[in-house]
DNA sequence: ATTTTATATTGCAATATTACGATAAAGATA
DNA sequence: TATCTTTATCGTAATATTGCAATATAAAAT
């Protein structure tokens, strides 16, 4: 065994896990940080900024654009990744009701 | 190869990683949110509950633990699980301040 | 003291992730 | 067209995670 018994999880559970999943890589909170500091990104900026090879920078950046957090425009030559907005917010409300929905009353001692 | 390069992030940038790997499995997930709809929780319910064995569970409320999401505390004969409010409430708000800086003016299309 | 009950640890197999060199693909430029 | 630049994909090695059976530990009950 070794495989995650996601199908035992509601699709909530399975959705929230997933998108804790690309925030659970120190590479990837550097990506979306820098890219959301930006006007516009060039990929290749990111090797520089971020300090791994092109193929793995290429490999996080798929990794959040699987979830929706990235929507890509070509601009001349270079390609141009920014952060979906709408997805963006979507995530931080999902983050924000989960860590709302505690029962303040357990376990007083 | 293979292992990840932390040394080359923040200290930022790697707790909250750190973070959000507790986050990014859907059996801890269903277990926090378990946990925080309880007055107190007993482990043994969580294996009925989730359905997952005895040392699984055992190890994923460990994961949970480690970034002091738990507090535990005896009661009678059974072991009893909290979520440490304090601890909550700053991951709360470290995932809010992560989404709440984005530049909102990031590729305008 | 022995048994029962609850939780933790160990050991191991299956699977997933991380990273990068090599290479391919696609567009820009000479 | 040939070449350069940029990004993606492949192949592979190292490491990490997931899950559970078996076992150990610890406390309570008998």
């Amino acid at each position: 065994m070794g495989a995650s018994k996601t199908h035992i999880f509601s699709l909530g559970q399975n959705s929230m896990a997933q998108a804790a999943k690309v925030l659970a890589h120190p590479a990837r909170i550097a990506i979306l940080e820098y890219i959301s500091r930006q006007e516009n990104c060039i990929c290749n900026d990111l090797v520089d900024v971020i300090g791994l090879s092109q193929p793995t920078i290429s490999q996080h950046l798929n990794e959040i654009k699987k979830i929706g957090l990235l929507k890509g425009t070509f601009e001349g030559k270079n390609l141009c990744y920014c952060i979906n907005q709408e997805r963006w917010e979507e995530l931080q409300q999902s983050f924000n009701a989960f860590f709302s929905n505690i029962n303040q009353n357990c376990c007083q001692i």
